[in-house]
DNA sequence: TTATCGATGGTA
DNA sequence: ACCATCGATAAA
C-alpha cells in the first residue's frame, strides 16, 4: 500500500492537545519483519480515529504527575516517540510524545480503524484492543522513535477528519481536569470506542 | 441493551 | 491499594 513519509519530528513539537486532534485520521504503520509478501512485508496500516491528550505534571490524569520514574522514562523523553504502559496488570497502551522534552506530554491512541495488512477479522476500538491487534509491546517499542521509517510510524491523515471532543475516560479520579475536552475521535468512524460510540448516536453494535 | 465483576501485575 | 482495560455473564 501507498503510505506517506513518516510525520517529522515537528509535528510534534506542539502541546498534547494540537498533535491529538491533528493525529485523527492519521495512519499508524507497523512493520514486522518476515511477515506478508516481500513487495509489502509484513506492513500493517490503520487508521487512527480516537485519541486523548495528557499535558504533564500538571495534569491530574498524566503519568507525569508521579515526576520522572523508570516508567515515565520515555514520557518525559524527546517528542516524537512511543510511550507504552502496562495496564491492569495484562494491556499495553500506546502514546505518542509531545511538545519538548521534560514536558512529560503525550496522546494516547485509543482506537484504529483496519486500513491493510490485517489477516483476519480484529477489532482495533480501544487502547488495549489496538495494541493487541499491532503487537506493539512495551518491551519490544517503549521509547523508540517513531519519525524514521521502521517497525512503527506515522503518516499525514489523506482527507481532512470531522472530530468531536469529549472529557478523557476512565479518569475520573483527577478531579476537575478529567472534564476537560481532550479527547478527539472520528464523528463518522464506526471503529471508535464505546463511549465515543454511544456520543455519536451509534447504538451497541457490538 | 446496560451493569457488574474478575483477571492480572507493575507501580507508587 | 491503586489503575489512561477487556471479556464474560447476568439481568432486563
Amino acid at each position: 500500500m501507498n503510505v506517506g513519509a513518516p510525520l517529522p519530528r515537528s509535528f510534534f513539537e506542539r502541546d498534547a492537545r494540537v498533535v491529538a486532534r491533528a493525529l485523527v485520521g492519521a495512519h499508524l504503520i507497523r512493520r514486522i519483519r518476515g511477515r506478508g509478501r516481500k513487495s509489502e512485508q509484513g506492513e500493517v496500516v490503520a487508521r487512527i480515529v480516537e485519541t486523548e491528550a495528557y499535558r504533564g505534571p500538571r495534569d491530574a490524569a498524566c503519568h507525569a504527575r508521579f515526576g520522572l520514574t523508570p516508567r515515565t522514562r520515555a514520557l518525559f523523553g524527546p517528542p516524537g516517540h512511543a510511550y507504552v504502559f502496562l495496564i491492569y496488570g495484562m494491556y499495553d497502551c500506546f502514546n505518542v510524545t509531545c511538545l519538548e522534552e521534560g514536558k512529560g506530554h503525550a496522546v494516547l491512541v485509543r482506537a484504529v480503524e483496519p486500513i491493510a495488512g490485517f489477516g483476519k477479522r480484529v477489532r482495533t476500538d480501544g487502547p488495549g484492543r489496538l495494541t493487541r491487534a499491532l503487537a506493539i509491546t512495551r518491551a519490544e517499542f517503549d521509547g523508540i522513535d517513531l519519525c524514521s521509517v521502521g517497525s512503527l510510524s506515522i503518516a499525514a491523515p489523506r482527507e481532512r477528519s470531522k472530530v468531536e471532543t469529549s472529557a478523557r475516560v476512565g479518569v475520573a479520579y483527577a478531579g476537575a481536569i478529567a472534564e476537560a475536552p481532550w479527547r478527539f475521535f472520528d464523528a463518522r468512524s464506526a471503529h471508535v470506542s464505546r463511549p465515543s460510540r454511544r456520543m455519536i448516536g451509534l447504538g451497541e453494535t457490538r
